[in-house]
RNA sequence: GCCCGGGUGGCGGAAUGGUAGACGCGGGGGACUUAAAAUCCCUUGUCUUCGGACGUGCGGGUUCAAAUCCCGCCCCGGGCACCA
């Protein structure tokens, strides 16, 4: 019978499960090593082949370390709430949870098919009770605590220091100062609100209802924000320590964004008092006196107040529109040249020259960055000079090239660094003393001062959503805000049936009203976290994930934290590794982890492309409504050194277009299919030999066809297959076999271990594919201790065959800690080596050289045999060498004059 | 527009300054078979006057030596986008 893998791989599943081979249980006197995958949505679709490249990366990565003797934690679990499961809801009539369990209990089955080492006991999902009034419980303490600038830390609320004249005021004004100094606040944030929908939509909504014939405004709503921002220059600092890719690191740099410039106040013309000024942020406080206008944002609080009565119709007709905009189109639209804007009728005052300049709204200056206000100085400021070119407002030069070569600042703004102009007191200073000085001297004319600015914004944390975990806040009757208390959690989910918003807009909580409405008045809050939330911290739950009494205990976290490995899609390079990072220090600054940073190493696979087919003709491409097919509607034709791809019915050339898998292209290729033709081994090795794990490549049913024949191969170094007759055994040599055998032997597991260590487990896949060749070549059998080797090395790999032979072999316990085989040195040593022969660069021949001329230390030996070599005498003749480089153990390369 | 990746045979890829194309797929030839499947063996970058020449997106450069380092450009993918 030939390689079963229908049979070998329920049977080791079976047994890991009764034998529970992958608990995890804490041994202080091994180390640890905890390897984590990104938790999935588990969604209707199941699970596309793209799931399993990280899953099973991390699953070679936590079968070898439990061969090198770590204690491996190696979790899975489900990050449950989320959207679809609520439209599907009002779709249906379904509940969530019942459609999210049934589609976890998908994932599951999937999951366990490929035959992952997790410890399925520690499982967890986002949407149990058990789970998210711990989730509750950490906003509890995000919302308890304050940012001490001065510690550089979070506290208790209850350390805050109360100003005297607040304390004074009275208890109001104290419980007033404390939540606008709580790390979770209360503010208006603008959300995309559909008046026909009565639902807040998420930006990726927007378009689909727009394109509907939804109106689509962006509207302030009352959220809860989550400060961030404190930690913003932490989250960058801390950035240095881990073991990431560059491009993560400089992607969350790029979002976090610090930046440095100075704040400037600028009074307004015809005003008195406090409120009569406007701040802005500049990084080129040195262009100060090319400073010729200002811009608000549309939604900047002052625009009301300064707008003057002739201009007032014009600007609210503007904020009207802008409204219509998302953020993002308002940019785009402006990006391409479409510079728009009202001026308020309202001046402000240039706090360095006293001019008098106009102030403006335009949609290019967004109120999320900065102050939401800026001085515009077209003269240097590419955005800025579109701006003034097209409403004709003047455009000044300040600042010079500092190589004196002349340039027009009416045509092209210059925005480089230069020497001032213009500028009064810092002329002819270099840009950067410039920013200096004028730094200086706004600070002692208290009109502005040094700052440092961060793109990062807050984090708005509430959805107007029934499918996720509900706040445990209550709003009082006095209007106060405050906790259920640690010992009402979790506050679960009320049972409703209807999934929509209120008639007014609410939340669907809202209609809850047995829920709402407590009987001493008080409301409970209605929004709910966003999904954010639960994937925050599910690597801390996985520590410790039935512990009743708390999140986790210290002991546990102590023991298995930081995460050592962590794998996942690129896409949440950003979002989900600040959110969680953000969460850790927070929790750190209160006592309740002991490391600064939760994840030591990231990896970030690649996508795993799906093909659809497109017309080969440009114009036919392009004719009419877009066609794409899918795989059973084209028939490929082979030529040979070509493939060319048609469509069966109607002949027409198509061409093969790669992309990320989704159900809505129709090219995804279902796991099930794959594991029922090859089984998990198979499916597994492919993914894993398509390419290097951080980069994206194509799904191709005939790879997946070449590791199922490696399988077997390797099954038949162990197994007969006589053709009418059940597998016997092939009797084995004894040992490690013939010398040739076992240097073969030695090689491949020092290059297997070494690929692994580096996670090039296309590489290493290929060392077992040599092995299994060169054994097959060699004729001899096989040893029995390098066919027990051999197993081992399979096993992160192919952990059902690896098992199944291993257990041919005599041996009755699984390999799973089996210690991880070494590599002997000797044997790593080859008799001779091959000497590349160069002239000029270009290779002429090679020599062998025995190993008994070492390559360092007889440079002259070999040097020599070089010269006398054929190659050379052909290509070289009598000419005397201009210079000979001696490459150790590699080459001679003759240079001639 | 900016930022980050990437471009190597018919295809996935290997090689991170030192023999370009490991390994796999596909193709060609053969063995076994009544035949097919499966399996196995040989072969497979292009051109060639059979000496060799050319060849890692394109053009330059550094070096005895470049897929690899540097400069400029083109193309593909992803992210961000008037970020003051």
């Amino acid at each position: 019978m030939p390689y079963d893998h229908a049979t070998i791989e329920p049977r080791w599943q079976a047994y890991w499960d009764e034998h529970q081979s992958f608990e995890a249980k804490i041994d202080e006197a091994r180390p640890k090593y905890y390897v984590l995958d990104m938790f999935p949505y588990p969604s209707g679709s199941g699970l596309h082949v793209g799931h399993p490249e990280g899953y099973t990366a991390t699953d070679i990565m936590a079968r070898y370390k439990r061969m090198r003797g770590f204690n491996v934690l190696h979790p899975m679990g489900w990050d449950s709430f989320g959207l679809p499961a609520e439209r599907y809801a009002m779709k249906t009539g379904t509940h969530p949870r019942d459609r999210t369990y049934e589609c976890i209990d998908n994932f599951k089955r999937q999951l366990k098919m490929l035959g992952f080492s997790y410890d399925w006991s520690r499982e967890i999902a986002t949407t149990d009770p058990d789970y998210y009034k711990w989730t509750q419980w950490i906003f509890l303490q995000i919302w308890g605590s304050w940012y001490d600038a001065e510690q550089d830390k979070a506290r208790p609320i209850s350390e805050l220091p109360i100003p005297a004249e607040v304390e004074a005021a009275g208890d109001r004004a104290v419980h007033a100062y404390r939540d606008e100094h709580r790390l979770a606040y209360l503010h208006d944030a603008p959300v995309n609100w559909c008046p026909d929908l009565r639902v807040v939509l998420a930006n990726e909504e927007v378009a689909e209802q727009v394109e509907a014939g939804h109106e689509v405004i962006r509207v302030p709503m009352h959220q809860w924000m989550l400060k961030i921002t404190a930690y913003a220059q932490r989250l960058i600092d801390d950035l240095d320590d881990l073991d990431w890719s560059p491009s993560v690191l400089e992607m969350q740099r790029n979002w976090i964004c610090r930046s440095e410039g100075a704040e400037v106040v600028f009074e307004l013309d015809g005003q008195a008092g406090p409120d009569a000024q406007l701040r802005v942020f500049t990084t080129r406080p040195d262009t100060l006196f090319g400073a010729t206008y200002m811009v608000l944002a549309p939604e900047h609080p002052l625009v009301s107040t300064i707008t003057t009565d002739a201009q007032r119709d014009a600007v609210e007709a503007y904020v009207k529109t802008t409204a219509h905009r998302t953020e993002r189109e308002r940019q785009v639209a402006a990006a391409e040249g479409d510079k728009t804007g009202v001026f308020t009728g309202a001046h402000a005052i240039n706090p360095v020259n006293d001019q008098r300049i106009p102030i403006w709204i335009a949609d290019y200056v967004l109120m999320g960055y900065g102050t939401g206000a800026i001085m515009a100085v077209p003269g240097h400021d590419a955005r800025d000079h579109a701006f003034a070119r097209t409403m004709g407002l003047p455009i000044v030069q300040v600042v010079a090239p500092a190589t004196g070569e002349p340039i027009d600042v009416q045509a092209q703004a210059y925005p480089e660094p230069g020497v001032a102009v213009n500028s009064g007191l810092i002329n002819d200073l270099p840009t950067a003393e410039a920013k200096q000085k004028i730094t200086e001297w706004l600070t002692a004319q208290a009109k502005g001062e040094a700052r440092v600015n961060y793109k990062l914004r807050d984090w708005l944390f509430s959805r107007q959503r029934y499918w996720g975990e509900p706040f445990p806040l209550i709003h009082k009757p006095s209007g106060e805000v405050a906790s259920v208390g640690v010992d009402a959690l979790p506050v679960e989910l009320p049972e409703v049936d209807d999934f929509n918003p209120s008639e007014t807009g609410e939340p669907p909580l809202a209609k809850a009203l047995s829920w709402v409405e407590l009987p001493d008045g008080s409301r409970r809050e209605t929004n709910t976290m966003p999904q954010w939330a639960g994937s925050c911290w599910y690597y801390l739950r996985f520590c410790d994930p039935r512990n009743a009494s708390a999140p986790w205990s210290s002991e546990a976290e102590q023991y298995w934290m930081p995460v050592d490995l962590y794998v996942g899609g690129a896409e949440h390079a950003v979002l989900h590794l600040l959110y969680a990072r953000f969460w850790h220090k927070v929790l750190f600054d209160l006592g309740h982890v002991s490391t600064r940073e939760p994840f030591k190493k990231l990896v970030n696979q690649g996508m795993v492309l799906g093909a659809t087919y497109v017309p080969r003709d440009p114009q036919a491409a392009s004719a009419g409504p877009k066609r794409v097919f899918v795989s059973d509607e084209v028939e490929e034709i082979n030529l040979g050194d070509a493939v060319e791809y048609v469509h069966k019915q109607t002949r027409e050339p198509l061409t093969i277009q790669w992309d990320k898998m989704s159900k809505s292209r129709g090219n995804v290729i279902n796991p099930d299919e794959v594991i029922a033709e090859y089984g998990a081994d198979t499916m597994r090795l492919y993914e894993m030999f398509m390419g290097p794990l951080e980069a994206s490549a194509p799904w191709q049913p005939e790879g997946v066809a070449g590791c199922f024949r490696f399988l077997g191969r390797a099954y038949r170094l162990f197994f007969e297959s006589p053709k009418d007759a059940e597998d016997r055994a092939r009797d084995l040599g004894e040992g490690q076999g013939s010398e040739r055998q076992r240097r073969l032997l030695h090689r491949t597991i020092a290059d297997v271990s070494e690929r692994i260590e580096r996670m090039a487990f296309n590489t290493a896949i290929s060392s077992l594919m040599v092995f299994v060749r060169d054994v097959e070549k060699d004729g001899e059998t096989l040893g029995r201790d390098a066919a027990g080797i051999f197993c081992q090395l399979l096993a992160p790999f192919a952990p059902h065959l690896a098992e199944e032979l291993w257990r041919a072999l005599g041996n009755p316990q699984s390999l799973t800690y089996e210690p991880w085989p070494q590599a002997d040195p000797a044997l790593l040593v080859e008799d001779s080596w091959t000497l590349v022969v160069q002239v000029n660069g270009k290779r002429r021949g090679e020599l062998k050289i025995p190993a008994s001329l070492d390559p360092k230390q007889a440079k002259d030996e070999i040097t020599e045999l070089a010269m006398a070599s054929e190659a050379v005498s052909r290509f070289v003749g009598d000419k005397p060498p201009k210079r000979v480089i001696y490459v150790p153990g590699r080459l001679v390369n003759i240079v001639l004059g």
